[in-house]
DNA sequence: CCGGGTATGTGCAAAAATTCACAACCTAAT
DNA sequence: ATTAGGTTGTGAATTTTTGCACATACCCGG
């Protein structure tokens, strides 16, 4: 399609989603599947399914379905999660050695090349993927020597902004945070957050309606 | 205001966001702060902060702006946040771990109670908190007796949905779900999904556009 | 080669969410 | 008491997102 029309952030979102159920197709030999199975496995509508899809092109045939793994790697390719990722954990609590060591990650390519924790206590340690944990002062030169390209925040949300400044003056343009605290950013950096209590007091709002 | 207003969902979650550096605000003992300065530390428009809070009730003095501990202290009411809630977490793998050892949850009033897992080795061993790992089999019990109100999924995707199921079958109402898979439930159920590749994959989109 | 059955792609309308812009109102100073 | 300065609360405009509904196109059997 056009590559000029702004494509909506829900659709990218979607996008993703929709690639978890076409994984397992693939693996289960499905070969075709309609939009509205596919939206049926996804919760979502199957006019946004191929609304979402037609903004990048034609993958479909009428009458029949979607190829399941053309449909796949298309979408890969169009999230660029068809190659694989150089990445950094900032923050060395529980989750930033749960996230180190997460098989959703390595399943999709994304590769922890180095972890960092403000604690001395903590830094020489070394993590059961190998990695030895190193000091703040290193990130610099470690986001430079081995191309890290996203930097993942799990430290504590007082320490978030500077982990974030050191990340980014270090050329990192995108950066995934697990703080509960918003990080400013020049707008040449891209930033998501992922804030579990967020949900969690989402859930409890809606629960006490019921 | 007027409660039959139906209440946006991105309403809902900008709350929590606000609550965050109110809190800071409160510790640090700052009386008074405008929707401007509040927008900012959110990264939202300071419009969209009134018109949320709008929603509920007048907060703020005009000409001066909003009483930070009476603000918090009305957002956490209104999410229901200013009460302990009891939840159990099923799937203890590096996730799950992290998950109930994790300070954000603890500060927030939410309370442990009960981790589950699939895997019969994880079974009967101690968790630094003190919860033993039980099996599957005893989350309808425990549930029960417990009175556990919020379910969190940290299981691997193909086995969300029967944990989900299991939870549901004991009367949980709310589920947090860590895994990558869309849960089926009957609408008496709050779902609210938290998926992190997802989240990476929307990072890599974009940066490739850069 | 044609026609029935079926699922896509898409124009358009509806709904939802965001942002603007300003009247209403408060405080404090003169 | 009046006015200047500043911030809220909100109606209206705008933008974004979703969903319907159907023309379009493809497959397959006869």
């Amino acid at each position: 399609m056009n590559k000029a029309v702004k494509i909506p952030e829900p659709t990218i979102e979607r996008l993703a989603i929709y690639a978890r159920p076409l994984e397992e197709l693939v693996k289960t030999k499905v070969e075709v599947i309609s939009s509205e199975k596919l939206a049926q496995m996804c919760g979502v509508n199957p006019a946004q399914v191929r609304k979402d899809l037609a903004f990048f092109g034609e993958f479909g045939v009428r009458g029949v379905g979607y190829n399941v793994y053309d449909l796949l790697t298309a979408i890969q390719k169009i999230l660029s999660s068809d190659r694989t990722w150089i990445i950094c954990v900032v923050g060395m609590g529980n989750l930033g050695k749960a996230l180190v060591e997460n098989e959703n990650f390595k399943k999709r390519n994304y590769r922890f090349v180095a972890a960092f924790d403000s604690n001395p206590q903590a830094v020489g340690l070394q993590l059961p993927c190998g990695l030895t944990i190193k000091s703040y002062d290193e990130i610099e030169k470690t986001v430079q020597t081995l191309g890290i390209e996203i930097g993942i925040i799990a430290a504590r949300p007082s320490e978030a902004q500077r982990a974030a400044n050191l990340l980014m003056g270090a050329g990192v343009k995108a950066i995934l945070n697990f703080a509960p605290t918003h990080i400013r950013t020049p707008n040449c950096c891209i930033i998501e957050n992922v804030d579990f209590s967020v949900k969690l007091e989402n859930l409890v709002y809606h629960l006490e309606k019921l």
